[in-house]
DNA sequence: CAAACACTTACGGCGCGTTAGAGTTG
DNA sequence: TCAACTCTAACGCGCCGTAAGTGTTT
């Protein structure tokens, strides 16, 4: 199955411009441009978009996404299943949250109280922020300076062949 | 207990950045400030800030934050209560994902097939952006233009009566 | 022939990170 | 006195959103 631009959008449900935007950076390419210059998508570019997507939903910065993808020693499936101990993580992250806002209510009703301390328990610069720093250095670790160097700025140079190896209420939501 | 920025950050696991930029943009002013112009925060800013982290954390742009918590009509515990509804959701859209990945892991190792558009299924963008959006466009339908151009334009002049729109509409919305 | 799609270029904006330079506190 | 804190600008950046103008496909 090929897909424009559009398509692909829609399917993974971000916007056109970003896919655009990856192109220009170098993370993800279309699998070849028309003769108008329309970007055509695969599988494998849907399977990395899918894979980016993933990276992003843990809060990586895209270079760091890209330095991995396009890393030799990418391995897919350990990155699935780091990914899936990550996701996990996060959703005790928001079971501690959940719990919390219970808790806070139950100080605003009088009937318990909190330690300062206690009400900024489970949010995300306690835990992932700080993931994201390891992060970035489990990065250098396994793939080495260079790649990180070279993707960190802005991606300008980066050859193509590694490519081919790869592989973010009811009131506040509504607004 | 009286915090200065880097003690409150320090509690929040936030930088002191922020806490000036919420201070700059009318979201989390401190209770005074000293005659060395050093900001001081007391007992109300800490909860402010707890509420704006929780915010925060479903996504919710400062902006709209600042609307919300600036309407007298505001209601903490409904709030708190509406919150946990969207955490708690959150959480099952990380157990798709979570999902998603054992089945993408699967996929990969040949075991069974995936279409294209369960590749996707989970992301943000697909339940929450959209959300957003719609909710924009409801906004500026019941509210008009100018205040919304108002608030978007750095909150320079908020005023306090739109919360009771806002309950409304989400209301209308979720009906 | 219009609608719906595609393209490039380019400016703008949020939510800060990050100097730089200077004063204050323990 | 010196480190560690505080302040106010002011610049920059990542990740796009959003025109504006033009070509292509259906």
């Amino acid at each position: 199955m090929e897909y424009t631009v559009q398509k692909l959008a829609k399917l993974a449900g971000i916007s056109t411009r970003t896919l655009r935007y990856y192109d220009e950076i170098n993370l993800l390419k279309p699998a070849r441009v028309n003769s108008s210059g329309y970007r055509i998508y695969g599988q494998k570019e849907i399977d990395k978009l899918q894979l980016i997507m993933f990276y992003r939903e843990l809060g990586g910065e895209l270079s760091n996404i890209k330095a991995i993808l396009d890393s030799e020693k990418f391995n897919d499936i350990r990155a699935l299943e780091n990914h899936q101990k990550r996701l996990i993580e996060q959703r005790n992250r928001l079971s501690l949250l959940i719990n919390n806002i219970e808790n806070t209510i139950k100080m605003k009703k009088g009937e318990i109280v909190m330690k300062d301390s206690e009400k900024f328990a489970g949010f995300k610069e306690n835990l992932v922020k700080e993931n994201e720093k390891l992060y970035g250095n489990e990065v250098r670790q396994k793939y080495g300076n260079e790649t990180v160097d070279k993707s960190n700025k802005r991606f300008l140079n980066m050859s193509k062949e590694e490519y081919s190896r790869f592989e973010k209420l009811s009131e506040d939501i509504f607004i």
